[in-house]
DNA sequence: CTTGAAAGCCCTGAGGT
DNA sequence: ACCTCAGGGCTTTCAAG
């Protein structure tokens, strides 16, 4: 079922490296023709594999300058604290990243905004003012490694 | 020169949900043809607003079950110290992501591995390795909200 | 920006080893 | 599971309004 085969791992590298490689060019690389290299990409995607294709955006260029890794913890950690916590999150534009964390913190969220006022106001008039909230520890993206 | 209008921005948009949209429909939607949209297309990747196209894949299809947000601090905060820490990440396959941040800690990376059984061994035998290297906080992933 | 057109390439499926 | 081949659609470019 989700058994991958080393030209499977081959197609996925390809095309995370260039989701927009075409067949033909996917099929030459891996040494296959183009119908089974065709077929096998239309399996990863149908099996869950390939989840999907995304353009990759220079957030600079679209007006977020300023990336900041939000570490959140809750005061409560019952059912009903962590669902309306999650559900909110879920709604906020700004957060492009949120993971729940075991370890030091709760959860672990990637938030893009313009700049360091817009975050300011996102903090005060939107995290802050979700329910069951406690400790808030932010860290400013100064450079990306990777 | 990176001047973006409403229309350009609904590009982006569209192209993010899906990179492999093609231009017919990116066109359809935005409400222009098929020329104008193209080289609105062309000039967003030319201009490096697009950055590239990928594949999104189901790490957990491929074996990388385990995801840990790792914050590092340096011992020393000169400049060679940096150096040698920020090459040694980026030879790192085991890393995904890494950020140079003002906060508690001086880096946060995004590490997946197959199990806990080989992040403690990329702790110990590569993390812990590398030199001017202090604290280390591990967080693991539980869910992924966004 | 629009429409229209032309060449070429690619996707996709049929049929066969 | 692989291959070749062919029809139809899409991409890409250009010209003219």
């Amino acid at each position: 079922m989700m058994v991958l085969d080393a030209i499977d791992k081959q197609i996925i590298n390809l095309l995370r490296e260039n989701g927009k490689m075409n067949n033909k060019e996917v099929a030459g690389k891996i040494g296959l023709s183009v119908t089974p290299t065709f077929e096998r990409i239309k399996r990863l995607e149908r099996i869950g594999v390939i989840q999907g294709y995304t353009a990759l955006i220079n957030r600079k260029a679209i007006g977020r300058d300023l990336k900041v890794i939000c570490q959140v913890s809750l005061k409560s950690h019952e059912k009903e604290g962590i669902d309306v916590f999650e559900s909110a999150i879920r709604e906020l534009p700004e957060v492009s990243h949120a993971y729940h964390v075991a370890g030091a913190t709760d959860y672990m969220l990637t938030i893009e905004v313009a700049n360091m006022e817009v975050y300011q106001d996102f903090l005060k008039n939107q995290l802050a003012r979700i329910p069951h909230i406690g400790q808030v520890n932010s860290s400013f993206v100064m450079s990306e490694l990777k």
